[in-house]
DNA sequence: TAAAAAACTTAGTCTTGCTTAAAAATAGTT
DNA sequence: AACTATTTTTAAGCAAGACTAAGTTTTTTA
């Protein structure tokens, strides 16, 4: 219960079950996202479970407890709030923030995650699209579906973008796909192929991998509840 | 040389040693100063002394190499530099920025400083009045004298304030005991006692050892060098 | 100047979070 | 169902940075 206890360490653990988990996350997967070794997830498991941050159960993975949640949605929002605040406010470009944010996370007041979104008008959203966990523990809806998963010759709205990686980021922006944007998907080559689309500017082709990653609604959704 | 081998602790040793020597600094001082036991100091020096960081004779003290210096001078400037911004970019009062800039120090990026700095206008003092330490190494002069070393009916302006600690920095605020303060010494009691000071607003009297923390100007010097 | 006091260092532990190597449990395959 | 491959846990240990208690060195004082 005691906030002061939890370890910038345990926080992104408990962040990135989250992140994985709808359903109980696996000892390997956590330890290849937080670039450990298998042992050590074992171990931090342990101890979050005896803090009854998680339940735990031996080699059948883990999920978050009511407790574990809070404190997870609470280091999600220090980062989404810090990667808003550094790109609106601090002219940072959207492939910069992830590192930035990813430490700053663990060492933010409260005060100051309250000023820095009192000065964002309270973002729902941050610069990826992604949700940005509200004080009360309520997580904005996201109403984006795979690019991959839409028609051809549909017109739709980037509405979220899930993926880290500076370089790729940086790549997706300098050709428009960023949340925001109007684009049409001309083509989708079969077996999972490329997809190709159209922005703005120029007509692109995107690797499935990473098409499924763009989140996209359709436009006349959008129009219509205006 | 290696920064990205230095830990936090290692910074806040440094940054203190900095901070309390102008020759060289006491085991027992550290130890108060970073609320640790002497023995840590001790330990710590030791690890400081092998990376060439600090020249450190047992039983002697230490002082700072040129290195060492450097580490020093960089931990102060974010401190510094953050305690600025969050002053006028989110709106803080100057006796609760301390805290904050304490842990984030440690934690900002070097772009995260050069946009600050570029966004404050390359600033020179922090909302206390100490100097900034620029990206070269060099350190803004401090002009300014205690407050007990001048002489009575002399009209003032406070250039600095040596005090950390959250509740005297309010009391001071509220009595416009701030940098930038025009004041009058009305009256020093003999034998350190307490001095009488005017402020734009009313009567004040203040203790000898917190007024010995007030550094102030000679209004006449600052009118004919302007 | 020698004894007492104070300051400092050494020695031995503890905690946190990580590692590798070995053992155990689960999942897959014939 | 038994054997093998994979996953996970246990065991042992390392590095930081802190602590207490005990031993040294320096400083003070009588
Ligand atoms: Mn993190
Ligand atoms: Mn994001
Ligand atoms: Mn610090
Ligand atoms: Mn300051």
């Amino acid at each position: 219960m005691d906030k002061r206890s939890i370890s910038s360490s345990m926080e992104d653990y408990l962040k990135t079950i989250f992140e994985l988990g709808e359903t109980s996350v696996k000892t390997q997967t956590l330890a290849e996202e937080l670039s450990v070794s298998s042992a050590s997830v074992t171990g931090m498991l342990k101890k979050l479970s005896d803090l009854k941050l998680v339940h735990y159960e031996r080699y059948h993975g883990v999920s978050l407890s009511k407790a574990g949640r809070l404190i997870a949605l609470e280091t999600l929002r220090h980062h989404r709030l810090i990667e808003t605040y550094l790109t609106e406010a601090l002219g940072y470009s959207w492939h910069e923030v992830h590192d930035e944010a990813e430490k700053l996370e663990h060492h933010i007041s409260e005060d100051f995650e309250d000023r820095i979104a009192e000065l964002l008008g309270h973002p729902t959203y941050d610069p990826h699209g992604d949700p940005i966990p509200q004080r009360d523990g309520s997580v904005p809806v996201s109403l984006g579906k795979p690019l991959t998963e839409q028609h051809e010759q549909e017109t739709l709205v980037i509405t979220r973008v899930k993926e880290q990686k500076g370089d790729v980021l940086k790549y997706l922006a300098e050709h428009q796909l960023i949340p925001g944007s109007e684009i049409t998907l001309i083509q989708k080559a079969p077996f999972n192929g490329p997809l190709t689309i159209k922005t703005s500017r120029q007509t692109v082709a995107l690797a499935f991998e990473l098409a499924k990653l763009i989140e996209v609604e359709r436009l006349a959704v959008l129009d219509s509840s205006s």
